[in-house]
Formats: C-alpha cells, sequence, structure tokens
DNA sequence: AAAGCTTTTGACACCGGTTTCCTTTTTCGC
DNA sequence: GCGAAAAAGGAAACCGGTGTCAAAAGCTTT
C-alpha cells in the first residue's frame, strides 16, 4: 500500500496495478509492446494516484535531463523576456523547463563562469542571445562540453542548425530605402559598438542603400554610439550639428532614437518635419516616445519557440526554419524631408 | 581506470584515490569527519579528473532538488530581469539553477497550469512575482504541494517568511507630499486597476496625502487604468479636460504615466511647467521620455535577492529582510505650480 | 599490553526511474 | 492439437550519488 501523504512513486503503481515497475514504465514512455488491457488498467491506476514520474530520477536512468538554457548579456530586457517567451511556447506540454543564465559580456572570467555552469547543471542544451552569441569560442566551448547549443543572431553566424537568425542587413536596407523614396537625400547614420555584429550588420545594410542610390555617406554623417540612450543623444548631437544637418537619421536601435529624439528636441527640430527617425529592435520605449518611432521589428518571440525546437525537436518542420525576416513597423516618427 | 571520453563520476574518483564512494561523498560535501590526509588526497583527484557531481543523481539520492522557480506575468519586463539578476546574485557560487515560467494571469486553467509545472519539476522553490503573487490560492498550492515559495509584493501579503515587499502606499504618500510641499493642490490620480493590490496601495498612499492636508480629492480627479500606456493617454485626457485642470498627476505605474504625457503634449501643456507628473516603477520608459520622469523606484533587483536567500539559506541574515524602502527619483517632470 | 574511547573509513542498501535479458503467455500455421 | 514465432511482462542490474551502521584504526588510560 503507498504510504499516503507521500507523493506516489513507480512502485506505488506497480503494486497497486499488479505488474512489474518495468511494465509501469512502458506505459508512461508510451512503448508500443503492451496490451490494451494492461495499459488501462495501469493509466488507471497513476491517474487514481496523481503519479507524476520523478524527473531527477528519469534524468539519472536517461543520463540526460531536461532542461534548457538560457545564456545572455541583456541585450535590452525586453527581448529576452520575448525569447523566453517563445521558448516557452516550444516546451510547453513537454517536459523541459528553461533556466536563465544572464551573465557579463565584460568579465575576464566569462567563460570560466559558463563552463562551470554548463558543468554544474549538465543542461540538455543552451540558447545563446546575441551580442554573447557572436562569441564562437563560446559555442566551441558547448561543443567540448557536449551540451547542444543554438545561437540567436543577426547574421548567419553558424550552421543551419546552431543557428536562428534575423536579416538585419536586408531590413536595414529596406528602411532606408523608405527614406530614400520619400525624398531624403541627406541621411545619417548612429552605428552600434565596435565589435558587434549586428552593428556591422545594419551598418552594411545602410550603406549599401545608399550607394544603391548613389547617395554619399560623408564621414559628418556618421557617428558611433553604444545601444544605450546616452550615447545616441550624444551621436545625434554631434550629427545634428554639422553644417549640412541630415533630413533624416537611422540609429541602429530604439535607445539611441530615443537619445536623438532629445537630441532633436534640444534643437528645436520637429519630428517628422524637420527631422526623420527612424530605429531597430521596436522596443517598448519605442511606441511610448513622442511621436512614435518608426522601427524595424524582428519577429523574437518566433525566433526563442524556433531556437528551442531546435534543440528538441530537431526533426520537426518548424525547427528547420533558420532564417526570420524582420519587418518595418511605421509609426509617426517619419515623413518627407521639408521644402 | 576511468574511462576517457566520459565525464567522470564519483566512482573514478574513489578508484583512482584509492577510498569508498563514500568518503569521496564526505569531501564533496565537507564532512568534517575526515582526516586531512585523505581529503587532500581525494581533492587532488578531483581536481586531476575535473570532476563535478551529478546534479540529478545528487538531487535524486538527496529528495530535493536545486532549482528555483519564478513565476511571473510579465509585471514589466524590466522588472522580472531584474528579480532574475537578483536571484543570480543569491544563487551565485550554489549549485543552484533558476527555472522561469511566464504564466497567464486571465487563463482560467492559471492554477492548473502551475500545479502541473509544479508536479512535473519539484522545485525547490518558487518566487512569485506581482500581480500573481496576489493569489492566495496559488500560495495555498504551494504549500500543498510541498514547494517553498515567497512572495513579491507591494505590501504584507503573508508571513515574513514567504514575503519580501516594497512599501508602495508609504512611498505614494511621501511623493504626493513632495507635490504638496511644492504647491501643488489640484492633484490628479491615475489609478491602477481593480484587484491589483499595488493598484489599492497606491491609491491609499495618495489619498492618504491629500488627507493629511486637507486636500479634496472630488471624482473628477480620479481615473482607473490598466497599467497600459493607452490608459494612461486616456485616463489623463479625461482628467485635463475638466473644467478645473489639475497642475499635477500622480500615475500609478510609469507606462501610464507616459500615457500622460502624451495627453498633455497633445493639449499643448509645457512638463513641468504647465502639468507635473510622477509616475512609479522606475523603468527604462521614465528615462527616454522627454522631459525625464520623476518617479518612485523600489530595489528590485535586491528584493529579488533577499527573496532567493529565503529560500536558500532562510537563517542567514540578509534572508531576514522582508520589507524594502522605495525611493523617488527625481527627474525633470515635476516643478512647481505656475502662478 | 589490554581495555576503552574517539576518530576515520567502508560495505551495503536506497533514491526512482530505465535497460538488458530472459521467461511466460498468446497467436497462428499446418 | 502441436510446435514455433511473436507478444507481453518480469527480475535484476544500473544510473551516480547519499544514509546507516558497523568495522578498523588511532589514541588514552590503567
Amino acid at each position: 500500500m503507498p504510504k499516503s501523504n507521500k507523493t506516489p512513486t513507480i512502485n506505488d503503481v506497480a503494486r497497486l496495478a499488479g505488474v512489474s515497475k518495468k511494465t509501469v514504465s512502458r506505459v508512461i514512455n508510451r512503448s508500443a509492446l503492451l496490451s490494451e488491457d494492461t495499459r488501462t488498467k495501469v493509466e488507471e491506476v497513476i491517474a487514481k494516484l496523481g503519479y507524476v514520474p520523478n524527473p531527477q530520477a528519469r534524468a539519472l536512468a536517461l543520463r540526460r535531463n531536461f532542461l534548457l538554457g538560457l545564456l545572455h548579456d541583456n541585450p535590452n530586457a525586453q527581448t529576452v523576456l520575448k525569447v523566453q517567451e517563445g521558448v516557452l511556447d516550444a516546451i510547453r506540454d513537454t517536459e523541459f523547463a528553461l533556466v536563465v543564465r544572464p551573465v557579463d559580456r565584460h568579465s575576464p572570467t566569462l567563460l570560466e563562469d559558463i563552463r562551470r555552469f554548463l558543468e554544474l547543471q549538465r543542461l540538455y542544451g543552451v540558447l545563446i542571445l546575441p551580442p554573447i552569441s557572436e562569441n564562437d569560442a563560446l559555442a566551441e566551448l558547448c561543443l567540448e562540453m557536449g551540451c547542444g547549443y543554438v545561437r540567436l543572431g543577426s547574421a548567419m553566424l553558424d550552421d543551419e542548425e546552431h543557428i536562428v537568425a534575423s536579416n538585419d542587413r536586408e531590413m536595414v536596407q529596406e528602411a532606408v530605402k523608405y527614406l530614400i523614396d520619400l525624398g531624403h537625400r541627406r541621411i545619417a547614420l548612429i552605428e552600434g559598438p565596435e565589435g558587434f555584429r549586428s552593428a556591422l550588420e545594419r551598418r552594411e545594410g545602410f550603406l549599401a542603400a545608399m550607394e544603391a542610390h548613389g547617395l554619399p555617406v560623408p564621414p559628418e554623417a556618421r557617428a558611433q554610439g553604444t545601444y544605450r540612450f546616452e550615447s545616441g543623444l550624444e551621436a545625434a548631437s554631434r550629427l545634428l550639428d554639422a553644417p549640412e544637418r541630415p533630413t533624416a537619421i537611422f540609429a541602429s536601435n530604439d535607445e539611441m532614437a530615443a537619445g536623438a529624439f532629445h537630441a532633436a528636441r534640444q534643437r528645436d527640430l520637429k519630428i517628422p518635419e524637420d527631422l526623420s527617425i527612424i530605429g531597430f529592435d521596436d522596443s517598448p520605449v519605442a511606441a511610448h516616445i513622442w511621436p512614435p518611432l518608426t522601427t524595424v521589428g524582428w519577429p523574437v518571440r518566433e525566433m526563442g519557440r524556433a531556437a528551442a525546437l531546435k534543440l528538441i525537436a530537431p526533426g520537426e518542420e518548424a525547427a528547420q526554419a533558420f532564417r526570420f525576416p524582420a519587418r518595418l513597423v511605421q509609426r509617426q516618427s517619419v515623413g518627407p524631408p521639408k521644402g
């Protein structure tokens, strides 16, 4: 008789159903070699007892657990959370769970820390978010430790089975083309920081669009930021104080675009009448500043879901997807140039 | 001889060190009853092999695992992430890991879903974020399932050992007093949604401050929102169109405050000259709108850390803390009333 | 040197599942 | 109705740790 007030084990089920543990195990794992009779009998007992297999015991016996990890260095809160939701979409109704692990990109012991983490937790696989997803040594570490991994990024950083990528370059190109089509000619760029693949992709997209239309990009129409608000403010200040003021700015992310808003406001420039601004990310701040920011959004949640599926069900169709289109979210920070 | 290319187990260590498993186990667990000699000998082998105990096996033997859960219904991305960081602060250098589990507050099967989650994962304990932390049935469920829990909230929803709370009421009271001291008399309130404890606390704080100074709060000086941006815009619109326009607004969160900014802008009201606004949360948007929003911030990260410590090291001093002071973050959306 | 403690160590069962391998039962062709 | 193959189910070992308890070793004490 199963002791009451304790969670039932496979032994309790077996005893009550009058079968062996192994048979119960077969029922749990939907093994084919089972008579309908025993199956239903065991299932009834399972239901009656409210038996749920112990995940730790299962993990031990199977020599693999059901934990997915999320490695990130807070690219921005909304993104991290959306990815988490996407992963949850993928693992809903499975036995997997999601373990989060924020890291510090600048820590000199980054790799060591992550190695310890992986050793300690023995995860089934990890998802790596940008910007640390761009770290190849990290991917190698996962391989070496026998831990599955999928990187999220803005370009094809890895094989199809290890990457879920947006297409920043193409989308920025389109966004800038949109500005050009509206009549803008002097368009400035606020770049992201050195060493970020996303910054590079967005810059290349920008330059490609300008070149395709034969528009020059003088040095004073480019400024570099750190992806942070303040840096956007500074960069935009420099751009707007140039002798030939741009009529439009593409900022490599929304936070810097918000900074550019402030710079414009300080100079009494009206958006979008005097200055059009496009950002990138479609973060919450984009919708909450005034006027609402036109920006490029990528399907973060879907990408998170796809990444998780790549790890836990690589066979499935949805897990094959590796390239996701971003799209232009038109709001009110863009208009035709004045005059 | 330990087979190469496989992660070493306790047996490998025992064999190589010429001792029993149990002795190795003692070394791992820092048991006191061990001679210095054997300890160093075993430790050397552990280091040489790079042995790390298997967490699943440990969990099984100890009948408890080392997983903390975070249950939340995205109050706002920044908050969730800060709590995650706080928890990580607490569990750094321990064997604990953090499992996240977003839920849908409005799902009719909320409790059932969480029950299944808890059954399936057998977590050591969970942290529950507002607003679902206000759900008493959920806390009972945890108790019933033998899962430790700590609620984060804006008031004392539970015993000291189960709660980490800010003190919204008091802080709002102070914030409103600050407005009053600046000379404001017609101060309006944008409330949060019905049924949120935080909304109630903040409203009570507001009303208490007003009453303490003998200021009336007519119905047209109160409007209710949903904590979302759009609702703040609508609520503020109503408030600002009242015959006796308020000179200041307290919004129960930053998103709604941002909405109020837009409403003011639509009416050509200058902030803070024509209208002062105070928000609550100190979310990123507060710093990125123009002018930067004066708001009330609570120490989310520290609270997350304290909550985690309550679960994993209830004895420690830092785990005793259960009440955290919020503080007024002064930026530029508040000034004395005109005239 | 033997007895009596205390300290250190190991043998073995156990946690709750899965796997391997073997036995029993059923089905089926002839 | 019989033998063989297939299907169903069980016994025991195993995954990699920890708990119990007793044995061994070391140290006093008489």
